[in-house]
DNA sequence: TGTACATCAGTGAACGCGCGTTCACTGATGTAC
DNA sequence: TGTACATCAGTGAACGCGCGTTCACTGATGTAC
């Protein structure tokens, strides 16, 4: 890290091994340290009200305590700053939902453990979607193809989730994916307007999570009657 | 409008109620197509892939034809000319539904016919629902939230036409609401992907438009089913 | 262990650029008489 | 109809500002011997 000086760090004669194992961080672990410090601060940024179009690298490296031509030792330029938050917004989820699917568990609650754990999860993490809410349709090309390549990778795995619970286990798989795309999409919602309010509106937070839950049951009702309505 | 010099409309001694009929144009009508020609300067660049947060103002001016203080007469400043956007996009999109809903029809059309209504607009004025897109979680506050009130305006719209469905006559109007906003959403996010085709993939966008057709089914299916379930 | 050299994360100054906004102005259109 | 004055849409120059990017540099960390 730049600004904290180095004379803090008195290296009272210890020996190469003694430092590998805690005291002095080595040259990569300080390179680490202000990458993941630009990387918070465009996060920082982007959870207030700038999209991502319009935060500047100044800002970053400036918050990030660090000299403009700096960012240029971690990234070619902004927009693959803005790729590596898409990837670690998505990487840690993913992660958790498949935890999740390894749990034993009612498959007939699978899909409410789901949203649960989505919404869990983008809680703890809220300047990450306020920033794929903002850029998921507004941002450069890049960006909004690598969140709608994740969102994909996300139905498609919902889709294998819902494929397990018996009143579903008849639809084609094409239908499953259309179900879980409305999932998807009613959770995404959902999220964009619950990151949207003010801390401490909470009865408003608990009211759109019931009703994005009926809304949920909703769609789940319609598509397990869906497949017995296939001949049509 | 600036550029077109005057010294072409030539005034062979015509009286003042002769130049009102049509021939010379009144100052305020000339102010008008000025104004006009910035709100199209502004969509068009918003038509491809700058955000209204990126579009400048000496950019919208240029192509406007008119230097960049000469904005100044039409507009405070760029984001009152967004507000004016999304005003326009919505005023006769809600028009053309109030016609439809006026016309005699089956009343178990009525979601089909809106979809298709709808999707018909935003094909004819693809530019406005692109920016529409982009704005509705990107934007500035102040887009965002007249966008998100005119959405809330046109799912009241749809509910109070799907509570003359008999299919869906019982249900309450909360629970009308919830599925309302399922449909505008999905409806939404089609077009989201649609307006995101390059022109020519119309086999994709036949394909999207038939997926969107079924999803759509689901939710009505959902939520016929869901009012007899109510006591759950 | 000690020394000489290589690496490279971060510095600070400089650049040219497009931005929003201001200002006094011009000259055609509009109005009063 | 003709004249004298008012209005005001559009002009063009100027401003200060923050931007992304470049460059030669510094000095601590790392490596070879």
């Amino acid at each position: 890290m730049p600004s904290s000086s180095s004379s803090s760090s008195r290296r009272h004669g210890s020996s190469r091994s003694e430092a590998a194992l805690s005291s002095v961080p080595t040259r990569a672990q300080r390179k680490g340290l202000t990458r993941r410090a630009l990387l918070d601060a465009a996060l920082v940024r982007l959870g207030g009200d700038v999209s991502f179009t319009t935060l500047s690298l100044r800002e970053v490296a400036k918050d990030a305590g660090v000299v403009p031509a700096a960012f240029y030792r971690h990234f070619p330029d902004m927009e693959t700053l803005g790729l590596a938050l898409v990837d670690e917004s998505f990487i840690t989820l993913r992660a958790r939902m498949r935890d999740l699917r390894a749990a034993p568990q009612p498959t007939a609650h699978v899909v409410q453990a789901s949203l649960e754990t989505f919404l869990g999860y983008v809680q703890e993490h809220p300047n990450h979607f306020r920033f794929i809410a903002k850029e998921r349709y507004g941002g450069s090309t890049a960006l909004k193809l690598a969140i709608r390549s994740e969102i994909r990778l996300f139905t498609s795995e919902l889709a294998i989730d819902m494929a397990r619970v018996p009143a579903m286990a008849k639809m084609t798989g094409a239908d499953l994916q259309l179900a879980a795309a409305l999932v998807v999409q009613t959770v995404m919602s959902a999220t964009e307007i619950v990151l949207d309010l003010r801390t401490g509106e909470s009865d408003e937070l608990a009211r759109i999570e019931q009703e994005t839950a009926r809304q949920l049951r909703m769609i789940l009702l319609g598509a397990a009657v869906w497949q017995s309505d296939r001949a049509r």
